[in-house]
DNA sequence: ATGGTAGCTGGGCTA
């Protein structure tokens, strides 16, 4: 089973791309981010005719999430957008279970700068979904956490860790409450396969960075201890990235023996 | 410290 994650930035605008991707890597499950659309503009039926069905959380403008699944592992159920100590109108989490796994697809939220009041919502943010997964795991051992994280776990994940330093998506207490979620026992399932730095996810629009391969690996696929043995592979897909009008994101990918 | 680009929207926010 191919598990996928892909901050699609618009959906509206992507959905072409999705469409070829989902036709050239053929995943099971795919969890996207920043669909931007409401529900009822989600592109349901194109993605059924696809082959997936769908849940969505979305709102206008700005963050939205969804998750794909292949037809054939029959409905989602058990969903989840809204979380205990949260009250929050930004639609950035959704949890179904769908194939006998339990999903949880995040948007974390950005932070725009160390110190911003939305730094500080940010760290807010994360240990309220910290909570909520320490229920999760308890409820769901066959737990995939994955999304558009916003935080580069270490220095591996940068392309240039003294210029980033301790800035956004690389500060101490970014790393830390990323860190706190990994120790339920969520497992980074990239770095069960590739311990060397250099792989990113997101290249900024901005200065060639794709180009010149200025990005960062702040897209991320963990798993449960319990599924830790069924992972037999983890990528990132950098094709849709080279494609005409891109997301700044690129899909990350991993398999699982089920 | 700023600005560079993209998406949504119709000026400014978010990333």
């Amino acid at each position: 089973m191919k598990i996928a994650s892909w901050n699609v930035n618009s959906l509206k605008v992507r959905l072409p791309q999705l469409l070829q991707w989902l036709a050239d890597a053929k995943p099971d499950i795919v969890a996207l981010q920043e669909t931007k659309l409401e529900d009822a503009k989600f592109p349901a039926a194109e993605l059924a005719a696809a082959g997936y069905r769908t849940v969505f959380s979305g709102q206008k403008t700005y963050n939205g999430v969804a998750i794909l699944a292949r037809e054939t592992l029959g409905d989602f159920a058990d969903t989840v957008t809204d979380i205990r100590g949260l009250d929050d109108p930004q639609r950035r989490i959704l949890a179904a279970s769908v194939g006998g796994l339990r999903i949880v697809d995040l948007y974390v939220v950005n932070g725009k700068a160390v110190g911003d009041e939305k730094y500080a919502y940010k760290l807010h943010w994360l240990e309220r979904v910290r909570e909520f997964l320490a229920g999760e795991i308890e409820r769901h051992p066959r737990l995939v956490v994955l999304g558009d994280f916003n935080i580069a776990p270490d220095d591996r994940d940068v392309h240039d860790p003294v210029a980033w330093g301790e800035d956004i998506l690389c500060s101490p207490s970014e790393r830390a409450a990323l860190k706190a979620i990994t120790e339920l026992g969520l497992h980074d399932s990239f770095r069960l396969f590739q311990p060397e730095g250099g792989h990113f996810s997101w290249w900024d629009y901005r200065q060639a960075a794709f180009r010149r391969n200025m990005g960062l690996r702040i897209d991320l696929i963990l798993l449960g201890e319990a599924l830790k043995p069924a992972a037999i592979g983890a990528s990132i897909d950098r094709e849709p990235r080279r494609w005409e009008r891109p997301s700044d994101h690129t899909p990350v990918m991993l398999e699982l023996d089920t």
